[in-house]
DNA sequence: GGGTACATGTAATCAGTTACATGATTTA
DNA sequence: TAAATCATGTAACTGATTACATGTACCC
């Protein structure tokens, strides 16, 4: 058994299965959802996948309901809580990927007429800025006092900490696009796309 | 011919053959690196395939060189100009991409033992104080004066902005762990990984 | 009791990645 | 001229996405 490759999402789903209990890719996905999911997209039909991937190897166990919905429920195995230990104490150094379509059209901006260029800047920023109070409101729902012990490092704690710098992101690129807004849009290179095409 | 779909790699393939006119998927690769590739990687056999597809859908075309290499040379067609425009002029909301190994194990930091708390924290902060001053570091060189005309708006102030939106994020990581590093990783949660295993 | 949103899943496809391989230049 | 690095490509694989489909609970 194991030892095929792990990706980040096995990963995510060994550490979810090894901290919340048992769980059905439902249960994995609302909680993805609330939480990484701000910032990295895992589609649903993933979370269903990938623990039946894992339990190919060993790492998780599939159970199935009795009753109506015969929901699939997954467990960690103690060899999925050994691969998650390994990859948590394996230092890594890959960069950060940052996706963004908005930036790569902001790339070609040269390539596209003024009122585009404003029109990518309106809607940036809107939608920055849409994502940076999503990420205040819920912040200031979950600011319960006891979760907070001195000292303490609890699970609320680092999922703080993760989405923090999500919301990190999201206040940096609200001043990018402000600043890419202000700055001007207005004329430059001559508006069609040049490189002669053929064909 | 046309409208399969297009993915975010067409555009940038599509975008660098307007703007660089007819190129090798080698020029393309090295241009991306340089730029885009600072924060979204496109694995070089990806600049070898995409092109290759966008020829199947008319979108460009794809010549041989005669001598020694014989290398692809790959040439936007009208029909790409125009799928090209069209994608600019498109506004589209799809939210950032963050995908960051280190913040995916810093999410289940209370599963780890402090002593790999910590390691992350410094691994983190090493990698993005580098890429941090690598942006520095290419920005410093590329500022040339005649570049940046007053008002206009050149294919060097575009990329010079992108890259910007790059090197804004690694200054937020780099506050983001030195933040997670000094208010401490210390003792949380019993150390080991709990959710009773099974198997 | 009909509509709507929530919940749960399968299957096919394909974009992206990994693995592999070799030719051309430069440098020691 | 050997080694190293740069340049160029093919092919296989698979993780992720898309499309599809249906059951269950709640609300009006």
């Amino acid at each position: 058994m194991s030892n095929e490759r792990l990706t980040p999402t096995s990963y995510l789903v060994l550490g979810l299965l090894a901290r919340e209990g048992p769980s059905t890719p439902y249960e994995l996905e609302r909680h993805v959802g609330a939480t990484l999911g701000n910032f990295w997209s895992f589609p649903h039909t993933l979370l269903y996948s990938e623990p039946a991937r894992l339990a190919g190897q060993g790492l998780v166990t599939e159970t199935r309901e009795q009753d109506g919905r015969r929901r699939r429920v997954f467990t960690i195995t103690e060899a999925g809580v050994h691969a998650l230990q390994a990859w948590l104490d394996r230092p890594h150094a890959e960069p950060t990927q940052l996706r963004d379509l908005g930036l790569l059209q902001l790339f070609f901006a040269d390539l596209a007429p003024p009122a585009a260029r404003l029109r990518l800047a309106e809607q940036q920023l809107a939608t920055h800025r849409a994502k940076l109070s999503a990420y205040e409101e819920d912040g200031r729902l979950e600011r319960r006092p006891e979760a907070s012990r001195r000292g303490q490092r609890t699970v609320e704690h680092w999922r703080g900490e993760t989405l923090r710098m999500g919301l990190l992101y999201e206040q940096a690129a609200v001043e990018f696009w402000e600043d890419v807004a202000q700055k001007g849009l207005g004329p430059g290179e001559p508006s069609g796309v040049e490189g002669e095409a053929a064909g």
